[in-house]
DNA sequence: ACCTGAACACCGTTCAAGT
DNA sequence: ACCTGAACACCGTTCAAGT
């Protein structure tokens, strides 16, 4: 054994990814673990960790690859409506339809956290920022006139509250949808709440 | 050994969730273990299994404690204000406060997820109904003229929404406050979504 | 330089054996 | 009847030893 050089260090680290993603589609995030990733890779765990610091760094490379996914259908639902209030509907649906879809992974996205003292890697954080700015962007639309802050300001308080409306959904999937599917829940949010907020501005 | 019968079956039960929430509170919900809580209770692993059925069922008693604090101080902030709108703005600010003073404990009760397989206790699904109550009662309240299905629709919608807002303020807490205080996000959403629901309610 | 395999300190869960 | 302690099958992580 050892020194069999089959695979460069990046061929090496693409595989544990897959692996990793392969885990998570189908255990979900906790059925993720080193020696599981290594040896559908056919290493062994030894072999994983002189390739990433440690479990975390793989999870993170896993969520990274579906928050790009992600980030891919939501500029899509962008470019598919023209008019700012249906845009941003749109892209608040095809939110809720990315974690109806790839549950597990979605779990994964937000239920992974780092143990104390770890930092989110920059590449990380930039995919987080990636989506943000595309709400801003979108709300920037509605109302054009109305300042930065005020901008942020209605974009994080909507997008916290369409992933609100996500995370209930994959929860407690069987009995609030007697009352309203999440794709009411999500209409009447964006709906109500933005034309409050366009109205309130028109005011000034 | 054996036989001490020092404890009765309700008091080593009684122990060990106390153990539990203490170790939910010092070191989060990974922190917790079999033989971590046997060892500070005093007796071994197998006997926590012959009190409870699985470490799950321990974390859920623990969470249902927490729960039942948080709906005793949503309860409490109900009775503070008489007005509606102010008190539901009452309500999602203490949701957002308990967060806030015990984000172990909560994030204990959102991160914990039963494995497939494992139903929901009828009386830990007991607590979050009465929380669901709670806010229905304020929404009603808010417009008793409409139907039950659209006051159901607006709480769920409006509560996933301050829940959604809990979640990102626990998660990055640094760089959200640049631009607003969660408080700030709470109120935009309440006042917001609130005013264009119930003027919409006023139309018919 | 690359890789292995065993080791360490942990898990959840079970159950024969002791009193 | 009650409780223990060892066992089983797992974890994440490290590192001396081999090629």
């Amino acid at each position: 054994m050892a020194r069999r050089n089959d695979h460069t260090r990046e061929e090496i680290q693409g595989m544990a990814i897959d692996a990793t993603r392969t885990l998570i589609a189908t255990e979900g995030l906790e059925g993720v673990s080193a020696r599981k990733v290594a040896q559908q890779i056919g290493y062994t765990v030894g072999t994983l960790y002189q390739n990433f610091e440690n479990i975390h760094e793989l999870i993170l490379h896993a969520n990274a690859f579906s928050l790009t996914q992600l980030l891919a259908a939501l500029e899509q639902a962008y470019h598919q409506e023209s008019k700012p209030m249906q845009r941003i509907i749109r892209i608040a649906n095809t939110y809720l339809d990315f974690g109806q879809m790839h549950e597990k992974q979605w779990a994964a996205i937000f239920r992974h956290t780092l143990p104390q003292g770890f930092v989110m890697p920059d590449w990380y954080q930039a995919r987080i920022d990636a989506l943000f700015s595309l709400i801003e962007r979108a709300v920037w639309e509605l109302a054009p006139g109305r300042d930065k802050k005020q901008i942020q300001l209605a974009s994080r308080t909507l997008w916290s509250s369409v992933h609100g409306i996500c995370i209930l959904n994959i929860g407690n999937k069987l009995y609030s949808d007697n009352i309203a599917t999440p794709q009411t829940l999500m209409q009447s949010l964006v709906t109500h709440y933005l034309n409050a907020w366009v109205r309130e501005g028109s005011k000034a």
